[in-house]
DNA sequence: GTGAAAGCGCTAACAG
DNA sequence: CTGTTAGCGCTTTCAC
């Protein structure tokens, strides 16, 4: 008995009357074992109530069975439908998820990295927004598989899951101003982001095709976060006369759309009487009322994909694969109509 | 460097021209360490980029800084709002949380529980929905610490965490009876539970109260199953004629009543117009109207009092405290009042 | 088929 | 103050 207070292989060996690495041999179950033997193995394992130490099978094979998980916050609908999806594909497979969250701080994205591959983890999933490159290059300099969720990074040897923030973009932003819409209000992502960008430039580019020039004012930066999102909108009708109002507000998050929408409410406009609101990423219900016109994300199965493009890495690492090739999965989008936009004289 | 593809101790101690015992000791910090030598060791180590290998550090220490987190599924609110609760008070001493979904299937937990021993995680947090005392003595004789949250398993020696379902159960099914309410169906959680057991005996004595009888028929199997509550509550409404609808539905989990939400809009059915509806447990969002009259469940906080007497807890392990006294946490809750209930005349 | 022994990376006596 | 050494529990050659 150990200081874990179970059974060792040790404990097995000695009421088994083997040495322990028959023991080992048998469990590993890619060696011929005699018939007795393993009985009697068997019945010392049962007897002990023996469990293998993961701890000790790792630090020998360098393989943790752990997969980190980097998300903004784990709170989160979004996140945890992510996680969810990517334990669903690995749990068979015997896999844990360690999950953290780093609130988009930069300071603690890099502890939480660093956390992970102290653990070694044998590989890491990342969906978490700040960008720094150099806390990655470590990551990948490590060997360790790297998957980027909704998240671009130039360069960097590592798969990345995302979604067509472009055409999802436009498509959600044509239907705004196919509706007559001149005044759009924008609560954007982070702004450095790439994928933030191409989702704004998606915006831009069905704007153009109706000459509509953006306002920078109409600009709110919102970041991904809740309260800069509420804090944003009430600002902008307050600070502007009346006349000068966005009659529509395209929001970059679910998270920002329900932040949006409380604000409004505040503010007692309703939606889409007197503002018009879509959303890139649905919100945390159905039962919202009304339905917002949305992109919806599908977490789930970006966690499938990221699960998957796991696996397939650390097969290649089993074999020593050294000219590896690393994807950029794009998936494309889904739009939900629901009744939040109002059609208005252009 | 190991096969991690990362820097160990022993090259760190090469290139500082020191012994292993002496790095370790410079890195636990409690040793007094010549000037010049901290100076090589911290040269050495960032030369290398070394960062210590936890799994070695686990499999000496006897711990591993990791905590079980259990719950019956991880994309839901509740369940990730606990588990940021714990993470949020862990976080800073270096935690890292296990999270693995059981969605209430006893096999499930059973394989989770197992993994989580194996990896030897420091302790357990359990707030997934089987009884399995059987399961649950083993890690109690492993001598983890168990934290059981919102479930009561009697005579185990674990702590739990849990809110007044009773009291909470009363306060709400009062709110109902009021209002006049004779004809209620209960979307009820899984029945075996002690904590659900005390809800509806809550709900009971609201009853008696007004003599109130309680209809068997309008009992409905939820189990804490989000289609089960949809389909118990579309059967119940297309199954009794109209004279004995039940005027009011109480349900005894947040998604449960999104489920219940669900059935009664696509009956058509109004709230509360039509039909009252009371939640133990909020639903996902505060956009959903009408607003539901419900016990609000502070997940968060429950999650952080489970962290802190996990802590407690394993300072004990540590200082191999024996006669260990396990404590009740019963929080009080607050209730939200909506629009959900409509007054009628008894 | 089975056993002995080395070693994964680290900590903690035990020496000096 | 610093070095040597014995494991933690397991896997894996290398023997027999």
């Amino acid at each position: 008995m150990s200081r874990f207070n179970k059974a060792t292989i040790k404990d097995v060996a000695e009421k088994a009357g083997v040495s322990i690495s028959t023991v080992s041999r048998m469990l590993s179950g890619n060696y011929p074992i005699g018939d007795q033997t393993r009985q009697n193995i068997l019945n010392a394992i049962s007897e002990t109530n023996y469990q293998p130490n993961v701890l000790a099978r790792s630090l020998k094979s360098g393989r943790t069975k752990m997969i980190g998980v980097v998300v903004a916050n784990m709170a989160n609908r979004f996140f945890m439908q992510l996680a969810r999806g990517i334990e669903t594909f690995v749990e068979p497979l015997e896999y844990n998820l360690i999950i953290s969250s780093t609130y988009n701080d930069r300071k603690k994205e890099e502890r939480v990295l660093s956390m992970l591959t102290e653990r070694a983890v044998d590989a890491i999933v990342l969906a978490s927004s700040i960008d720094d490159p150099k806390c990655l290059e470590k990551i990948v300099t490590r060997n360790t598989p790297l998957i980027l969720i909704e998240r671009r990074v130039p360069g960097i040897q590592a798969d990345m899951v995302l979604e067509d923030n472009y055409a999802s973009g436009y498509k959600l932003m044509k239907l705004v101003t196919d509706n007559g819409h001149r005044r759009i209000a924008f609560v954007n992502g982070i702004e450095s982001h790439p994928t933030t960008k191409e989702n704004f430039a998606g915006f831009k580019s069905a704007l153009d095709e109706k000459n509509i020039e953006i306002d920078r004012r109409y600009i709110i930066k919102g970041d991904l976060d809740k309260t800069k999102a509420y804090e944003g909108i009430k600002k902008l009708f307050k600070t502007l006369p009346k006349e000068e109002w966005p009659t529509a507000v395209a929001s970059m998050s679910g998270l920002m759309t329900e932040s949006t929408m409380h604000a409004l409410r505040e503010l007692n406009l309703r939606i889409p009487e007197d503002v018009s609101v879509v959303s890139y990423g649905e919100l945390s219900s159905d039962l919202i009322s009304p339905r917002i016109t949305s992109i919806k994300q599908d977490a789930n199965r970006m966690g499938k994909k990221a699960a998957e493009l796991v696996l397939e890495r650390l097969e290649e690492v089993e074999k020593d694969v050294t000219n590896r090739h690393y994807r950029e999965i794009l998936f494309g989008t889904e739009i939900v109509i629901g009744e939040s936009i109002k059609r208005i004289n252009g």
